[in-house]
DNA sequence: TAGCATACTTACCGTTCGGTAAGTGTCAAA
DNA sequence: TTTGACACTTACCGAACGGTAAGTATGCTA
């Protein structure tokens, strides 16, 4: 099988597994929209448990490659972390089906855990962490609350990614396209904020 | 069918479909857990799919009543503001399958939204929006900037609810519990930072 | 005591599911 | 010219799905 149609399977696989989730995709709805065979697909991908791991690895990859490259070495560690956190949103925006699929990943795992290996959210975590952590003034926050700090920012992007369809429903579109340019805005003053006070030994204090 | 037994179908009914999604459940897997026969569920509701909107409409009706009921008419908008997101964090905990099965909603949205009527996120949004917007100097706070705050405390607080099982097979029992120790503690903060943001950056130029 | 609603059960329907087995056509290398 | 890997297809399989139809035990009411 060559790069280009392995790359055409997954991504139509992809979209099913997304909208559908992993019980309620079906290897042969995906194989029709391919022009194959149900057995086509898995010939190539013998279960379709292994179909849709390919993808849950592709994902996880491309996740701790994002915060690894988009903040700039060179930058202060605050830049780095809002550039981390900003990354994660035009992320989320650009490739929304992963969004989708992280999401159903979590609230399956309690069943899914049994057959699929788990998967790879912890590094990916740790680096958001630590990113965090080295903003001056917050070396000695425990890890922890940096920990909720760094779950709630990705709590608030990833959640807003995966309600687009409800929110267009509800508000319409071109409201829907006006919050979409508010939101990074909003979450720009959250970070900034909580760096502030780092700075000026309020959250320190509190502590 | 009396409320007792009534209550008692909704409720294990209820947990299937919050663990496997309302494809994932089946009607004879639930009706086995109640020690029942499929038919004899669908005496009770005719159709899966009224089974599972019985169980959206008394999540609706709680989210709505809860943010009608937590804040204290008597105090100052942003003390009403700030109890209404910590009672929400409060009942993400209490009924952690609720959240299950709303993340699930908006997910399935796409797919089920051709059978499934829509449903009622609006009036909660709209509730939790007019409450950040009464907090004396966010009067004119234009309702998309007042919609991003509200939706990044609700994404934060639903994404944790349904992380529970990853958290704690990542970090373990006791890590995962400090985390939501915790966790109330950054949210009291990021509405209080939001709010101040919002009040003094309001009149700048920087929007 | 006859009638009737309630709360089921057994039996069955057609469809779809993931997955296996075996066969077919193509095409490049030996 | 044969071999054999590759990329499929057709033909199945048993199991599970949601849902319908018809029968049955129970217990209240007229």
């Amino acid at each position: 099988m060559s790069d280009a149609t392995r790359d055409r399977l997954l991504a139509t696989a992809k979209t099913h597994f997304a909208e559908r989730g992993f019980y309620g995709a079906s290897i042969a709805q995906i194989a029709t929209e391919l022009g194959l065979t149900k057995q086509a697909l898995l010939y190539h991908f013998k279960r379709k448990e292994d179909l849709y791991a390919e993808i849950l690895q592709a994902i996880s990859e491309r996740l701790i490659a994002l915060v690894h490259d988009t903040a700039s070495p060179g930058d202060p560690p605050e830049r780095r972390f809002e550039d981390m956190i900003l990354g994660l949103f035009i992320a989320s925006r650009e490739y929304p089906l992963d969004s989708r699929i992280i999401t159903r990943e979590l609230l399956d795992n309690q069943i899914r855990a049994k057959t699929a290996k788990s998967w790879y959210l912890e590094p990916f975590l740790e680096e958001l962490v630590a990113a965090l952590q080295a903003v001056p003034g917050l070396e000695k926050l425990p890890a922890s609350r940096a920990f909720c700090i760094v779950y709630q920012l990705l709590g608030s992007i990833e959640y807003f990614a995966i309600s687009g369809t409800t929110l267009e429903s509800i508000y319409g579109a071109s409201r829907h396209e006006r919050f979409r340019a508010d939101f990074p805005i909003e979450l720009r003053h959250q970070i900034r904020r909580y760096i502030d006070e780092a700075r000026s030994g309020f959250a320190g204090a509190d502590y």
